[in-house]
DNA sequence: CAGTGGTCTAGACCACGCT
DNA sequence: GCGTGGTCTAGACCACTGT
């Protein structure tokens, strides 16, 4: 009975949740190591199993432990963070100005975002023609009411048959109808997005990128694996052409990215 | 009993969230209205009270719902979403440009991302020299070991009293000892950092921000008033000098942002 | 098998908001 | 005062992991 809760300092699981907290932040329970059990809790700081459970479950909301029924409750482990560079399209043109769009070297912003091989590299995709969505009409500069055709392609991305990511991108049908971009079976496309474009004879000068985050759906959370108390990272992006990209967008497209262990890097030049 | 949960397809509280989540995506439950009391749910599902309120508490953490003692549980409604610009570095560098630093006008990227007045512009600050703390020692370009003093000043931004986001910033202190500069009383700076920076001599070139999400820790759910289920955005911000930012930083900064409403929109030029 | 966390019941009293 | 959600008790059985 080491840590007797005080009844006058407001709820016992908050108390407890407090405590349980200072000793994760102490390092007193390390990353990867193993949380007292719920019966040890109970004995600890003499409340009833509630309790404990409320406290073990607001440090899983806040991302801090993790349980696994049958083994126990354990501190979470940070591995090395995940760096998504905006940078990332630069180094897509210089390959397709060294190579050539049709031609391409294997491999993808995504490739080099996850340090991993052209083989390593898995996708789900399912392609379909549909009227753009309100907030897809939005990114592409299309008149929301007037229904315009765009194909939408649905990717999940694999890195070594893990899930890092899912998207919707999209294309207005008009531009490539009829064309290998609209075959799914060309994807992954080796060069990735702008090579893609490249061989349409269409040239990318600016990308804009808008980010957001939330919790999860659940259906994200099944697709991507998401632990309890992590959020995604949403990025809304769209691909323009132009002398300052002033023409209409030609590409947008929504990424769900688990936000543990990743950060998306930007550089601002002042000139 | 209209929808009695079925005993074989996965636990009770999670059917009872599954329906719940439904009705809200339908608009059945529309942004702002109040759901059902938990003694009407445990009529409708015939269950117990505890299992109601794991149902309740899916959708919290969701960020979907929001609940208030003596009140209800209401949809969360959502209002039109705050854009953080990456470009808002160059609208500074504009400013000081054309009015010059000594005396820029009252507003700041805050002010302008906010869309406030200086009026209803006001900070919590708090200034203190301290060793460089690892995470910072790396954003400068520092020695970890060599426990180089740095100015710290955190911040807690306020629109109309209402708190915004919370900063730590950090100049190498040799840079600003004995300069208006180290002194809080002149805060908020008119022209904000840039124009802070100018004022010294120095003229930032190059701005980096990196991205990352989690779940805010009790400090800023406190501080920040964040509800449930709503992540925090953090930003790692470094200012550099010289003809391509190639000389070291000379500011850091990290940001925490609550995630709700709230987007960070960066431009990538392909040239 | 014992030990872990997951689900669930049937209660109780408290704190808060409103009428 | 009454209805709301918040906290808490003392149990029960289940599902999963490991010996």
């Amino acid at each position: 009975m080491a840590h007797v809760v005080d009844p006058t300092s407001g709820p016992a699981y908050q108390q407890i949740a407090d405590e349980l907290r200072r000793r994760i932040r102490s390092g007193a329970f390390a990353p990867g190591s193993k949380l007292p059990t719920e019966v040890e809790l109970i004995r600890e700081f003499d409340v009833s199993r509630v309790v404990v459970r409320l406290a073990v479950g607001e440090l899983r909301a806040e991302g801090l432990i993790y349980s696994r029924q049958g083994k126990g409750t354990f501190v979470r482990e940070h591995g090395p963070v995940r760096r998504i560079a905006g940078d990332r399209y630069r180094h897509d043109l210089a390959q397709i100005k060294r190579y050539g769009a049709p031609d391409p070297p294997k491999g993808t912003s995504f490739t080099r975002d996850h340090g991993i091989t052209w083989d390593q590299y898995r996708l789900d995709k399912d392609f379909q023609v549909v009227s753009a969505p309100r907030e897809v009409a939005e990114l592409l500069d299309l008149d929301p009411e007037l229904g315009t055709k765009v194909l939408q392609r649905r990717f999940v991305f694999y890195a070594n048959d893990r899930a890092q990511q899912m998207s919707w991108s999209y294309y207005p049908f008009d531009l490539v109808r009829d064309t290998p971009v609209a075959d799914p079976t060309n994807e992954p496309w080796p060069g990735g997005n702008l090579a893609q474009l490249a061989t349409l004879g269409i040239f990318i000068t600016r990308v804009e990128e808008s980010v957001r985050s939330r919790m999860p759906t659940p259906d994200e959370r099944r697709t991507l694996n998401i632990a309890e108390g992590v959020p995604v990272l949403l990025v809304a992006r769209r691909m323009l052409t132009g002398p300052e990209g002033d023409r209409p967008p030609v590409e947008a497209a929504n990424i769900v990215i688990p936000a543990a262990d990743t950060a998306l890097d930007y550089t601002i030049d002042l000139e």
